[in-house]
DNA sequence: CATTTATTTCAAAAAAAAATGAAATAGGCA
DNA sequence: TGCCTATTTCATTTTTTTTTGAAATAAATG
């Protein structure tokens, strides 16, 4: 079953592309499943990404095998987060969608959609708690007081840390 | 309807701690979730968190009105987090949990045990798809070794940074 | 060592999240 | 304007995740 060193086998150009696709979406499945990110909205960066023409929705739905309610809703998400944009092409009225590749960016756009409105409501649910501290602080009461003071320490910290983080992404 | 201002309404030492317990449960089974991890984990946790004292696992599920089955399962992903530990309760065989407050430690163990398996796979990822270009670059395949490259270097700066990360937490 | 109590496991039920597809809408083009 | 195509919306279905609860296991006690 040895082969050949030098040969590569199973190479076909457009094979090829194929697989890099295929791994491609593998890829973005799973890093968008980690931020929370449905199945098909990782599926269509993933195919996006390594693509060299913009594509359009229903080509996008069917290269995929999903329906075109999930592409139109996978991209509004992609679109919000500003990970894909359109392109014009003459004479096709479709939208032609490709992916932004500026990985900083859209991790900025992420931090700042997703997690930072949490991190304010955090901060409302943190004041709440302080108003169920007797205002007296006996001795008991210090252990309640020092724990809301950690959380938020705790919030504060991820409000400088996660916008900052972006920007030490130096790729 | 207006109250003298330093008059504190509805405020029973009872009830004051129970007040903070539930806006520290809805606090951690909203980072929790934002964190991929169920909601009993979060209500553990958060339950936990102004406890005084530790707490056994019957009496985790019967406060929270879930089954033990939830509690035993929470109560073991906490653990693997190091985000609960157990205490010696004399005269009780029953193990008492309490929760690790110290935050820098437990987002470096959630990352260290549910962020970089992933990352470590996406770079065999990253290296099959290298073999899916053909070995002369043509001036076509630039396109798509720029785009490799471009996913190395992003899990690169993941794998340095996100372990930072909780270095940087200076709570 | 038998009994009692605590905990885990796991199949089944329930709940939550995502995908589908058809109807509604929008928007360009003749 | 009226037609045609592209897109969005959303009630329904499907899939996935989480919880439950009962049986199995473990572990302490008398």
């Amino acid at each position: 079953m040895a082969l050949p060193a030098n040969l590569k086998v199973g190479t076909t150009p457009a094979l090829d592309a194929r697989n890099l696709e295929l791994e491609s979406i593998d890829f973005f499945v799973r890093l968008m499943s980690m931020l929370g990110m449905p199945r098909s909205v990782g599926e269509i960066y993933g195919l996006l990404y390594f693509s060299k023409d913009a594509l359009p929705m229903d080509q996008i739905a069917s290269r995929l095998g999903i329906s075109i309610g999930s592409a139109s809703q996978g991209l509004r998400t992609l679109r919000s987060l500003k990970a894909v944009r359109t392109a014009y092409v003459a004479g096709d009225r479709r939208d032609h969608y490709f992916a932004e590749t500026e990985f900083r960016r859209l991790f900025s756009n992420f931090i700042k959609d997703e997690i930072m409105p949490h991190l304010d409501s955090a901060k409302d649910r943190i004041s709440r708690m302080e108003k169920s501290l007797p205002s007296q602080s006996t001795e008991e009461d210090e252990f309640y007081s020092v724990r809301i003071e950690k959380l938020r320490r705790l919030t504060k910290a991820g409000g400088r840390l996660l916008p900052a983080l972006a920007g030490l992404l130096k790729l």
